[in-house]
RNA sequence: GGCCUCAUGGCGGAAUUGGUAGACGCAAAGGACUUAAAAUCCUUUGGGAUUUAUUCCCGUCCCGGUUCGAGUCCGGGUGAGGCCA
């Protein structure tokens, strides 16, 4: 008994039989149910890290757990390697950001194998492969000729000393990482997805979406941002006579409050601003310097409004001889509405602010129906009955944005729309390591495709990373080509793919891996999709997932609308971070605890302890799973992911908590091996019927095995496993008295072993071989439940009186409470506390709770 | 600032969706085994009172409401977290 559980040269054991057996590898079966299990393809940075050991165990207990439900279960796995992380690091090591992805490919790949995940690899696919990024590529040319991608001028950061476009994670604080220059926002023509065509499909779709997290489709929701209202067209009055009778649209959805309008704003991005710049020095400087600031629906919020006051004004259409003045202000946006508003002061607090601090008039159009106070400072956007509004005086806001709408319509003055928050998705990236984009510009100026025999086009291999700018522009040749059809010059596409857009049909790749004539293979892709459930973290809750959707339904793939059946959103990894008097960031393992002051063990050092966060590389607060599987074994870090709290929460990493994990491995395994020769003796035989302590000891063990196949259920892995550990400590108390309680603890432990499968595979796996059985437990059927060890003859009836619990009887299943009343008779606490008093009326909730009402 | 989510012992968290609050684990304390320690096993563990038992009072962030009955539903507040290209 002394001999320890060797998780190290198990696990090697198991995969490999796994692996040789080849026994997570999919096909097809016709008429058998299929199960797609994905987690989120992770990008291949180096190492795993803890949050990847959360998410793969998550979705390898449910890949685990339908293979035993008998379903034929998909579960493939990729990586997302394009990127630019892949070239900084390029950059740093001296190496090519394709040798460098490969082989963070390779170690993480070996380091998921570790995990002992069910994973069929012959599925694997990475983004980077010309395979893979051939069909992106012929995707492209699809949804070109489908009319769903176009060109524009668009805003990018700008980093004046590099030359360079900087993503907007390389803008710290206005100003370019590396460079530290202020970043400037300039125009480029960029390629863009038509997502907005699917505005409405993709809002609309989500309220069937039932197995979707609420959280996630409301931020979708607001992401998407449908809203009514309506534009008008606004007759521009000014000296400056190049302007004068022009004509400016806006957007809202009050036009109700027409009539409390009292200025006019444009955004500093509207081309009309283009236009009024030039005829001002000191105006273009003012312009150029807000335009420098990045403005968010958050800055706005929160930020000062500031405007600038032009020499234009707007006449109001309904007002005679009413002038506007026009402001460029920092709080409206170009990318929202028509990017010009008319203020009304009154019942916008934007708008109040803006007025107020510029001194503008604010005239009240609404009545508040709650006959609130007319405020100066905080802006009436309740209901209410028009007012001061001509002739929409005394109606409802309702009825007064019917009206004017229709009075707009026919004076040709403006219309009734629908708009959106979400923008069209830009894709085009001026970086070498993505897909290149299949387009060339040829020297009479025709946009012309790539023709799709000479997919792929690939990217060089011979570039310089260290020269600034584009990679793939400053390269010598690689641009340089000629028109295939027409044999005219022509020059490539240099810009890239956003990786989004890799994301964004991975899931279809996995059906068919290999592929080669078309991205995917239409029968493969009808038994398999949708992915019935997907796995990931909620960071991605907006843009890959919504991508993803845009794709599939542009795809137009029939009797497939949505990607993900169900999703499920994983919570972080956390950890405390450290930093030494130098305020550098410390690694954990670094550090030891002594009294009540930490150290850094290199150094010596005293080293603050700081806040519990998210585990990330750049604040060392990561635990390395290696060092955790070495000395613990991959079933001690899944049994600890899966323990204590529920996967959607975030997750503190204590080292308790994985020696806690490693703890209940052994005791399961010793308590299998304990029984090991009784159960090979008692191997076969009927299921007799048991009586007293084996009844009740059978009843513990299939009520927890329900529990368990419910919680699994429900994504309460958690509770699972708090239910796996009520049925060890039920067997390791359990005394076999006769042959009877053996065959029990049999039944017992083979349950146990079943369910701990997809949570700790290699143990279970062992721990079956160990009890003599054959093959993989991986092919074995979930346990069944017995429903007779479920139904109890008796029950618990509590008695309460007043609503507070006064005692329980135990009487049969399904007694009245006729019965109930006679049995709590006895009960001298209750017969207390009803004398002398008046018994008002009783409640009786069958096999549940009575309860008494009384008065004194 | 807007939208959304959450709040239960020393800690992570359960609670059949309105019906015995605190399952299970961790930590802690006491005991057994041991020369000792580790490991393992057993016991106790929300707070308080007392006549120490089928006992009583309080208790799920705070205030109020609905209900025979509220951790769970409704209104208001406080605090924490997430998202806002």
């Amino acid at each position: 008994m002394s001999e320890k559980y060797n998780s190290k040269v198990i696990e090697k054991k198991w995969q490999s039989h796994w692996s040789d057996q080849k026994l997570f590898e999919s096909k097809i079966i016709d008429g058998k149910k299929k199960y797609y299990i994905l987690e989120m393809f992770p990008y291949p940075s180096g190492k795993i890290h803890m949050g990847h050991v959360r998410n793969y165990t998550l979705g390898d207990v449910i890949a685990r757990y339908k293979r035993a439900q008998g379903f034929n279960v998909m579960h493939p796995m990729g990586w997302d390697a394009f990127g630019l992380p892949a070239e900084n690091a390029a950059i740093e090591n001296q190496t090519s950001p394709k040798t460098w992805t490969y082989e963070n490919i390779e170690t993480m790949k070996n380091q998921l194998k570790q995990m002992g995940l069910s994973i069929d690899w012959s599925r694997e696919v990475a983004t980077c492969d010309k395979l893979y990024y051939q069909n992106q590529q012929k995707l492209f040319l699809k949804f070109y000729r489908k009319n769903l991608i176009y060109k524009k001028e668009s805003l990018v950061n700008w980093d004046p000393t590099e030359n360079t476009v900087l993503a907007n994670e390389q803008v710290i604080d206005g100003k370019g990482w590396r460079s530290g220059a202020e970043v400037e926002q300039k125009k480029l023509s960029q390629w863009f997805f038509k997502i907005t065509d699917y505005a409405d499909s993709l809002l609309s779709a989500l309220d069937k979406m039932s197995g979707w997290p609420d959280k996630v489709k409301t931020m979708q929701r607001n992401w998407i941002g449908k809203s009514f209202g309506c534009e008008i067209e606004f007759e521009v009055s000014t000296e400056l006579k190049q302007f004068n009778g022009e004509k400016l649209r806006i957007f809202t959805t009050r036009p109700d409050t027409i009539f409390g309008a009292t200025f006019f704003a444009l955004s500093p991005f509207h081309p009309f601003v283009d236009d009024l710049i030039k005829t001002s020095k000191s105006l273009d400087k003012q312009v150029s310097e807000m335009r420098s600031q990045k403005i968010s629906e958050e800055s706005i919020a929160r930020n000062e409004k500031v405007g600038i006051q032009t020499e234009l004004f707007i006449k109001h259409p309904f007002i005679e001889n009413k002038l506007l003045p026009v402001y460029i202000a920092n709080f409206i946006l170009m990318d929202y509405g028509s990017g010009a508003i008319y203020g009304c002061p009154a019942h916008d607090q934007r708008d109040l602010d803006f007025a107020n601090k510029y001194n503008l008039e604010v005239i009240q159009v609404i009545n508040p129906s709650d006959n609130s106070e007319f405020d100066t400072e905080n802006a009436y956007t309740g209901n209410g009955k028009l007012m001061n509004s001509q002739f929409l005086n005394d109606l409802s806001i309702e009825d007064a944005k019917k009206e004017i709408v229709e009075r707009l319509e026919r004076l040709n003055l403006g219309k009734r729309t629908t708009n959106y928050r979400l923008r069209d998705w830009g894709v085009s990236r001026q970086r070498y390591w993505g897909c290149p984009i299949p387009i060339m510009y040829r020297e009479d100026g025709k946009v012309v495709e790539v023709p799709e025999n000479e997919l792929p086009l690939k990217l060089p291999d011979d570039i310089d990373l260290s020269i600034p700018g584009n990679p793939l522009d400053n390269h010598p040749t690689w641009k340089h080509t000629k028109c295939p059809e027409t044999g005219m010059k022509a020059i490539r596409e240099t810009d890239t793919l956003d990786t989004f857009v890799d994301s964004a049909w991975y899931f279809l790749r996995f059906c068919s891996p290999l592929e080669s004539k078309e991205p995917f293979n239409i029968d493969e892709v009808n038994y398999w999709m949708p992915v019935d459930q997907y796995v990931g973290g909620v960071e991605h809750a907006i843009l890959h997932l919504l991508y993803s959707r845009f794709f599939t339904k542009a795809l137009d793939i029939e009797g497939i609308d949505e990607p993900f059946n169900s999703l499920f959103t994983q919570g972080m990894v956390c950890h405390n971070t450290f930093q030494n008097e130098s305020k550098a960031w410390v690694y954990p393992n670094d550090v030891e605890k002594k009294n009540s002051n930490y150290f850094q063990i290199s150094t010596g050092e005293q080293v603050v302890i700081g806040e519990i966060e998210s585990m990330s590389k750049s604040k060392k607060n990561v635990i390395d799973p290696e060092s955790i599987i070495d000395t613990y074994g991959a079933d001690s870090a899944r049994w600890f992911m899966l323990s204590d709290s529920p996967p959607e929460k975030d997750i503190n990493w204590t080292d308790s908590g994985i020696h806690g994990a490693w703890k209940i491995c052994q005791k399961i395994w010793t308590i299998v091996k304990k029984n090991q020769q009784f159960i090979e003796k008692k191997a076969e035989g009927n299921v007799p019927n048991y009586e007293g302590k084996d009844l009740v000891f059978m009843k513990t063990i299939h009520q927890n095995l329900h529990a368990i196949t419910q919680s699994i259920e429900k994504f309460q892995m958690n509770v699972s496993i708090a239910r796996v550990f009520e049925i060890v400590n039920a067997i390791s108390k359990f005394e076999i008295n006769d042959e009877k309680g053996g065959i029990a603890v049999k039944e017992a432990l083979l349950i146990l072993i079943r369910v701990i499968e997809p949570m700790v595979p290699h143990l279970a796996e062992e721990c079956w071989s160990l009890i003599g059985k054959g093959s993989s437990i991986a092919n074995e059927p979930w346990p069944k439940v017995d429903a007779k060890y479920l139904e109890n003859k008796e029950v618990t009836i509590v008695i309460q009186i007043n609503g507070k619990r006064r005692g329980e009887v135990v009487v049969s299943k399904d007694a009245s409470e006729i019965e109930v009343k006679k049995e709590m008779q006895n009960i001298k606490n209750i017969n207390d506390a009803l004398s002398e008093k008046n018994i008002l009326k009783s409640i009786y909730v069958p096999n549940k709770i009575l309860n008494i009402v009384v008065k004194a």
